[in-house]
DNA sequence: CGACGCAATCGAAGCGGTTCGACAGTGAGC
DNA sequence: GCTCACTGTCGAACCGCTTCGATTGCGTCG
């Protein structure tokens, strides 16, 4: 492999010259750039990943921590990991993936070892025992998910308490009096998981400000929760029109059930889904749905800890929250309640 | 953060030491590894990876290459790569995640600026394009998935052959006569990627083997898909009476067209799936299947590229392929047809 | 015409570990 | 009592790159 050294013998110029070349850190001659860019080209040359590191306290590595909690759908969070990783590499960064079993101690790890120049956590809970970790940290962080207390830390999320209230406004808007939210599964509430815990605080306040009765029922991911969920549903308050699904797992079964017991989508029961576009599409009749915006979130993670990371700014000016608007997008399987 | 100087000075001993007792790579009397040891718990000392690396060319981590195709099942992927990172956390590595629309540039970049160790490569096509960038890599890498030519490759896969062939066996044995293969996306077969490939030659020559009649049938993912390709095989062949699901996202589709044209399982169609255990469960009645084990062949992969790495024997004298033998569950979706 | 400023480049000192050869001390063997 | 083999520890030389201060050569200004 061929070192700074041996480009700069071919190049006859001094290493630091090459150096200088790659980062752009201080001026250098047109001249001198070709003959070195060439030299580059024509050894292959590739700086060593820890040397450069170890130089300049910059690995070009974020780490990023994926939940793999019961009750999460694996899809969506994949959208997450392939946005960051796609969005890292436009930064020059590459992407190391840190799993649940690990812990607080992986944490501490990558950022101790400076294996990692930041760091990206996903599925924060409202009370994260991560936090008071990344705190400590000294490498910048961005949380997609928004606690409790989000006092100094970065958060990115879809806005999920304005997604609740916008899904139950369009139905109240259709002119629905009753409406359920099928949420996620009781293991991710007990987590006390922000997104779950704030969507269902939209949809309620949403109906109470739109005097809708509503009501909230946690969902497992099989097809035979989902049958238990609905039926329980309908027993309960047999005027329910209409059905916000806030569990990717749980839309088919849902759906299944509908038809077995002979309500239709959209003539008997309206649907709001919280899901990504693939799923609100594959079904039949396509979902009026809100979609996750896994894409702009990793992005924007992404973008916010390199601010940070480039900035060298650690001591930050406390805190932001970036909560992304909810787009909702009408199909078919929301309509008026029959009269 | 403290440095390794800080921890020699603390326990009174060289900077060597202090590496050596980290290593274990020279003896070291009881008295002062304890000592060692305690100034390191003292300080919170954590050796700088970059540094670490610099000197003694080990990053301590392994690059993993995901496929992000059309046509896979991401939770399965998901299961490789929970698999990958937790097994090489027990070799003390960290694992890269780099994804497919880097390229084989994302291999060389990697490998050539010593980031990693080593390198996994899952999806392995036939003709894969990165199989001739890995071999001059000068890292040693394992492949998840064989191509045509393995030669000096060392791979690891569930044994597709032998897994179709063991479905058609047992629906053969039941007593079957014409089966069906239900398999991956035409996408899949279009890049010849090794697993679809495979299994549907397996199913295929068991299949005349036992003198059963059989047909293969690629299958998109959507429930659509899975409707066309189900009536096309009992329109061309009504004396269908066992099928073969090659395709986790066609399940659901598949099962729902029996049930809605009146073929019940196992009375009227036997099924023997290939998925995970989770899908081959969750569906009624649970489905006989060759469970994919995601786990295990992760495992394996770790292992596999760590051994090169400790054994620093990059020169191998040639690959290995390791293929796991498939394992039928037979439940509820399997019987003899009727007479 | 000398002082000065600026652009372009060089040289050397780190960055924080690992590893190898050297060396002191100790006990065994003869 | 002397040699020899070991064990345990030390010191110094790297590993390959970045960065900072110094240096050189030039055009400009007073």
């Amino acid at each position: 492999m061929a070192k700074i050294d041996d480009v700069a013998r071919h190049a006859g110029v001094a290493p630091s010259t090459v150096s200088y070349v790659l980062s752009g850190k201080r001026a250098i001659s047109e001249e001198t750039r070709q003959r070195v860019l060439k030299s580059i080209r024509v050894l292959g040359y590739q700086p060593h990943a820890g040397a450069r590191a170890l130089a300049s306290n910059r690995s070009n590595v974020l780490a990023l921590f994926i939940p793999l909690h019961a009750g999460i759908h694996v899809p969506v969070i994949m959208q997450f990991v392939v946005s960051v990783v796609t969005t890292a590499r436009q930064f020059d960064h590459d992407v190391l993936l840190l799993t649940q079993d690990e812990g607080v101690k992986g944490l501490e790890r990558v950022a101790n070892t400076s294996l990692v120049d930041g760091l990206i956590v996903m599925d924060i809970e409202l009370q994260d025992p991560r936090l008071p970790v990344l705190r400590s940290l000294r490498r910048p962080s961005v949380l997609i998910g928004v606690p409790d207390d989000p006092d100094d830390f970065h958060c990115i999320d879809l806005d999920f308490t304005a997604a609740g209230a916008k899904c139950l406004d369009h139905l109240a808007d259709l002119g629905h009096r009753r409406v359920a939210l099928i949420g996620s599964p009781p293991e991710v509430y007990k987590r006390e998981t922000g997104y779950a815990t704030r969507l269902s605080a939209g949809f309620k306040v949403a109906a109470s400000r739109r005097k809708v009765a509503a009501t909230v029922h946690p969902c497992g991911s099989s097809n035979l929760d989902a049958s238990l969920v609905a039926s329980e549903v309908f027993e309960d308050h047999p005027d329910t029109t209409a059905l916000v699904v806030h569990n990717e797992d749980a839309v088919d079964g849902l759906m299944r059930w509908l038809g077995r017991n002979g309500r239709r989508v959209p003539e008997d029961v309206s649907i709001v889904a919280i899901c990504p576009d693939e799923i609100a599409h594959r079904v039949n009749p396509p979902l009026t749905s809100v979609a996750i915006p896994a894409e702009e979130i990793g992005e924007e993670a992404v973008r916010t800890v390199m601010a940070m990371v480039e900035g060298g700014v650690m001591d930050e000016l406390g805190g932001s929250t970036t909560l992304i608007g909810p787009r909702l997008t009408v199909r078919d399987s929301t309509a008026p309640p029959k009269p």
